[in-house]
DNA sequence: TGTACATCAGTGAACGCGCGTTCACTGATGTAC
DNA sequence: TGTACATCAGTGAACGCGCGTTCACTGATGTAC
């Protein structure tokens, strides 16, 4: 049944989906309300009976990709979790299963990135954001661990930490350089040795 | 002597001042010829008549920026090879010596980067800027290698790639999150878990 | 079931502001004699 | 050294385009009887 209100936040929900596509490839600024609506087939009307503003879009569309980033890896947790295979690759499959596009996903969020370091608002949302994903990373890496045997000779927070920092640098110069490195190549060949350090198998 | 000529690059210099203030402040779009000028001190037509267009000052600015930060790693690269300490407090050192404003920094050169994602040309110019630092880098950390004895498993261009990256996500963690993440705190509690791991003493 | 009216998601024309760019000019500095 | 002219860095007014936003409207869907 195609109710009013359904229309209606299918007409939000192609919006911000254009809204994604047209900011990774133009960025916020560069991309027009109107390059957004007619990505979604819409006229421009449209989007100001379902956004106030622009600005208010941008902040709409990162709750929505976040949201259902979350929603994806919670999905996929429980999975990994149980899956054979070493602590390494449950998390870094799980940071790159987490968003479909790869480039999209850091362009946009490297943008909103700088956005929130210029605007205190998007910074509390950002940061809520990030904290919510390292928890969920942080629960997987303490579930493994306490199957396992392993042992960090830091607290699982912090592992996590390291990992989405050299994960984000990594990506950058996989984004720019992608025969010189392959995505993925960088935390594969370090990350074992942190983990070689750090960890001293404790089978009691 | 305030021949025409040195005026005149004088007063581009300014502009490319100003811009680097106000590109930071605001981002590439956000910022107008108008408000680069007025911090430069300048009206818009001497804008034009030192750059062709918005764009090409984007350019200049980082050409500008990338010469002057490749001169002062080089100049700092003797000192640091010749004093005592870690091969690690030299390259960070060198790394958070490098650029004299960290915030802005990052803040420019991230949004260069998206930049250079979207624009083949932009990416170019990026790339060459990013080896001849790696280069530098790598060059520093070959004598230190060699004047301690250190050996390193992974070829030193690669483990310098590693501390960029890791440089580079923490950075941003550091900028969002400054009490939770000290600015060096990531790379100075993980970074040497890697040379332990990589680096066996080889005094002959 | 059919008719009359209400609602409101989405249309598309219009507005007006800000911004990048242009250009005729000015006045300080350099050059020729 | 002094005068007349040339140069050209920087001025500031004007242009015009694109974009964010508004608003009177339309026509499809829902509701009342």
């Amino acid at each position: 049944m195609e109710t009013p209100k359904r229309r209606r936040s299918a007409t939000r929900a192609r919006l911000l989906e254009g809204a994604l596509d047209v900011f990774a490839e133009r960025g916020f600024h560069g991309a027009s309300v109107e390059d957004i609506c007619e990505r979604a087939g819409f006229t421009r009307g449209a989007f100001y009976s379902n956004f106030a503003s622009k600005d208010e879009l941008v902040l709409a569309l990162f709750q929505a990709t976040t949201d259902r980033l979350l929603e994806q890896i919670a999905a996929l947790l429980p999975d990994l979790a149980n899956q054979p295979g070493t602590l390494l690759d449950a998390v870094l499959g799980l940071l790159d299963d987490a968003a479909p596009n790869q480039r999209q996903w850091y362009l946009i969020s490297t943008e909103f990135t700088l956005h929130a370091l210029r605007q205190p608002d998007a910074a509390k949302a950002l940061n809520e954001q990030r904290r919510m994903f390292r928890e969920q990373l942080t629960r997987l890496v303490e579930e493994i661990i306490s199957t396992s045997g392993l042992m960090l000779s830091v607290p699982p927070e912090q592992f996590v930490r390291l990992v989405m920092a050299l994960h984000e640098g990594a990506r950058s110069q996989s984004l720019l350089e992608p025969t010189e490195v392959p995505a993925g190549s960088l935390e594969h060949r370090f990350l074992p040795m942190v983990l070689t350090a750090i960890s001293r198998p404790g089978n009691a």
